[in-house]
DNA sequence: GAATCATTGTTCATTTTCGAACCGTTTTAT
DNA sequence: ATAAAACGGTTCGAAAATGAACAATGATTC
């Protein structure tokens, strides 16, 4: 193992949230294709499960899924039934996506099958405290505002 | 904005990793291509250069890159000049990688380049506290351990 | 209100990534 | 010692993801 220690702290911080997201990738691909989808689809019912509906301008501005990208796994929920698209109300260039009934029930289904991310995320939420789960959502929350903005910052810290 | 403390603790975790994850795959994307790197080359160099050499294999352990991705990242790079590839010694099955000066010197320069992944991360630092900063390492720890087991867990928490 | 510009989403050609079959090497079993 | 199995890595065809050009709509300016 390497000796993490001697790292600069933000070269660490990287390190240790990409060993997470490896896993994630991984453990998100599993599940995905293990239903039938596509990462960038799985990604899409991810983000609208909680909201029910969203637009697809919405979605990609969260997700950072390229359009062309966006638009085909979109298409491919839509087929299948999980979606419904319709244009946005008084503005036809925008389209709002909804989960549909079918959607809601399949992810739902998905979300709760051995093996999948969340069951994965469950295990790994009953390893921490409370304390350490607060603690760690409100500093994600500064990272994640931190990476959003336009620039990053050449200083070392 | 959803209303995400209505959601499990479980799915809410992961939807706090999931928004880093999707940062952090954007920016690092970004600065692979900019120079002239794949995705799963400049993992590669993350993951090699705090060693210096790696077998492929353990790179490949590590960071669940699909062998055949692997193989032909490595390639590249060994054609770039920044890795050097030789058979372990003693194994003539396995090939030992290692960062070569070039390597060195160019990926450290990536790294320190305005706008990279790593000055995203620097900046995301400053804005933690020393505390926030040991306590989310030690989180990311618990977690990464939990993911890395073999079989996630169906029951909430 | 016509012309120009910006925005949202789609299409399509290209590039990237992946899984399956494979090759050579090492280990295990008999 | 030989056969069989396991392993690490490469190759190659298929699938997925991407960028660039485009079409349709909406906003802005003169």
């Amino acid at each position: 193992m390497v000796e993490h220690s001697e790292l600069p702290r933000d070269v660490r911080l990287l390190h240790s949230f990409f060993r997470i997201h490896r896993n994630l990738a991984r453990l998100a691909r599993r599940t995905a294709v293990k239903n039938g989808l596509s990462f960038p689809q799985f990604v899409v019912l991810m983000m609208i499960a909680p909201r029910k509906k969203m637009t697809q301008k919405m979605i990609g501005e969260r997700t950072f899924i390229p359009k062309s990208t966006l638009s085909q796994a979109v298409d491919g929920l839509v087929k299948a039934g999980y979606l419904l698209r319709r244009p946005v109300e008084g503005n036809r260039r925008e389209s709002e996506l909804a989960l549909s009934k079918e959607g809601e029930a399949f992810f739902g289904e998905l979300l709760r099958q051995e093996g999948s991310v969340a069951s994965f995320f469950a295990k790994a939420c009953q390893a921490l405290s409370d304390r350490q789960y607060r603690l760690l959502l409100e500093a994600h929350q500064v990272i994640a505002e931190a990476l959003e903005q336009e620039q990053g910052d050449k200083s070392r810290c």
